[in-house]
DNA sequence: CTGAAAGCGCTAACAT
DNA sequence: ATGTTAGCGCTTTCAG
């Protein structure tokens, strides 16, 4: 491959100067600049980006942390902030940790071996403490999953208010007995709980420990969930999962024991994915605003990345939407309306 | 940052010593190891990735291009080659060309700027010819997406095989008027096409080209042709479709219409996708074997940066498999077998 | 406006 | 076994 100095001998000029045309430098006569563009085209000549980043100290890359690229979640997510990173000449370096705390600290340290100039998690598996001293070795943005007590900057959904808002709309549709699925102890976990907690608080309704189901994830979990819910003797008349995926899993296995959807059951998604609109009945969901999200968090590392002082705490809370489809809303009841 | 000069000072050693430790190089005896071992743990050293990439000129980075990471398809893909790359101390550098001859174009040039040490395409938009002189400059490996005449290695499944059985399969049911929709004209599109029309001459069976829908991609593309195909007076009784999506979106418009699958129409997806166990009925489709041919493409990758000297065409092929569900088969049939 | 030279942080001959 | 030194390819003072 042809370098810097194959192109200034070619030219008759030194690497200085082609370097300056490269980097688009003022002083550079207008009859060199030709010359040395002429070399480079003749050679076939384009920059080492490494020695680039060597000199420059910087790599123009931010890493983003995802537990898992086949979570839909996650691949809007990406998308959206591989929109506005592109647009701002910003390579993104995807790493997935797979739910494992080692490889994330171990895709903390580029952030110290200097690979990325900034980092951006949208989910995390070790406790906070032991992430947040990697915010000293380069700006760091949480996005999705986030920490109340931090100077690092926060771009979420008010998951609690979300919660709120979905419990709500089944109590609203006449439920009083409405059961809970959760994925992890994350904070996202507690908020959600938190909200849906808050609306049964606020309507006098009974929280029933044994409704409050953890560990829920995947529509397998869903699907093992309904069927648990179906057998007990006292059995609530609604559910209100964290997942569209849990949802989903929980309409498949409502239809395979012949219950109806919302009749016998009604069940609320959360993420509003692609599934929600595929299954029958279609999910009721809370529409989580992923696209504004992912753009606002590669906002805001930009920003970090520009004026490296920024030390207050920062947290832009999104809204969301509640997206009534037919899951908790009887067909009678619609029509009715 | 600490730097190896650092730790070399504080170890009162060279730094070609502190190198030698950091490369597990044998002739460094224990006391120095150790002495250096201290000095870099006092100093919270870690070596410079950018350094070192320029002084060993080679990056550890693999280049993958899809296009789009929302498609399920290429999200379970990657997720394969991911396991393989991190096994063998690999990075990804996940590139999107959403569709765009440019981006596709621009991403290639990560292998002339010595970004990556390799790349493998999933898919591609430019003409081959356009995109073959880039094999030069690095190894590189198709996936999935093929072209036949290249000495560039190839892991692909037979698709003109296995378009070829989802078609027959219909047949099979007693359909004779099947239908047929694709999406682009790339080799992949092609080939489908070519199998469903091996399929129906082999049974002597009538090629209506109105019958044969392009540019079909996802679900609204899938409900969109349903309707045509619904409205048609001379219409077919059976569709097979390249892909899971725009099955879903058929089946899903069939109910809107009051139209019963597989009894009003059969419907065959592609790729076995999440979602064709979701829509109900559950898809009978194509499994392709992606993470086989994630794995097995990262693995050519990785022999061919060993010995780089690979020159013959290698073509690996793999195998699929016909996943019956219940959108070719009526329930009265699937009984009576 | 242009060039010489130092150096980003690391590794590998080569010498001792 | 360890140190000295010369780069990898690029950018940026500093001189001229």
């Amino acid at each position: 491959m042809a370098t810097i100095a194959d192109v200034a001998k070619r030219a008759g000029l030194s690497r200085a100067t082609v370097s300056r045309v490269l980097n688009n430098h003022p002083n550079v006569t207008e009859d060199k600049k030709r010359l040395v563009r002429e070399a480079m085209e003749a050679l076939n000549y384009v920059p080492n980006t490494t020695a680039q980043r060597l000199r420059n100290q910087k790599t123009d890359t931010i890493a983003i942390l995802v537990p898992v690229l086949t979570n839909p979640f996650f691949a809007y997510l990406l998308e959206a902030m591989d929109m506005v990173a592109t647009q701002n000449h910003l390579q993104l370096l995807i790493c997935q940790t797979r739910y494992s705390k080692q490889k994330e600290l171990d895709f903390l340290e580029l952030l110290r071996t200097k690979q990325v100039d900034g980092l951006i998690l949208t989910s995390y598996e070790n406790e906070w403490k032991k992430i947040e001293p990697y915010a000293e070795l380069g700006p760091m943005v949480l996005c999705n999953e986030y920490e109340r007590q931090t100077k690092v900057p926060v771009v979420r959904m008010d998951q609690v208010e979300a919660s709120y808002i979905g419990t709500r709309h089944l109590i609203e549709q006449g439920h009083e007995r409405i059961a809970c699925t959760n994925g992890d102890k994350s904070n996202l976990g507690k908020d959600r709980q938190a909200g849906y907690r808050r609306a049964l608080e606020e309507y006098d309704l009974p929280i029933h420990q044994e409704w409050v189901f953890s560990n829920v994830y995947d529509i397998e979990d869903g699907k093992r969930t309904l069927r648990t819910i179906m057998n007990m003797k006292d059995r609530p008349t609604a559910v209100f999962t964290g997942s569209d995926q849990v949802a989903a899993g929980m309409i498949m296995a409502a239809k395979a024991l012949g219950k109806k959807v919302p009749d016998d059951i009604a069940i609320i998604g959360f993420d509003d994915q692609p599934i929600a609109r595929v299954v029958e009945p279609a999910l009721t969901t809370i529409r989580q605003p992923i696209e504004e999200m992912g753009k606002t968090a590669m906002d805001v590392m930009i920003d970090a990345i520009a004026h490296k002082n920024q030390d207050s705490h920062l947290e832009i809370l999104l809204p969301f939407d509640l997206v009534i489809r037919d899951s908790t809303m009887s067909k009678l009841k619609s029509i009715s309306k």
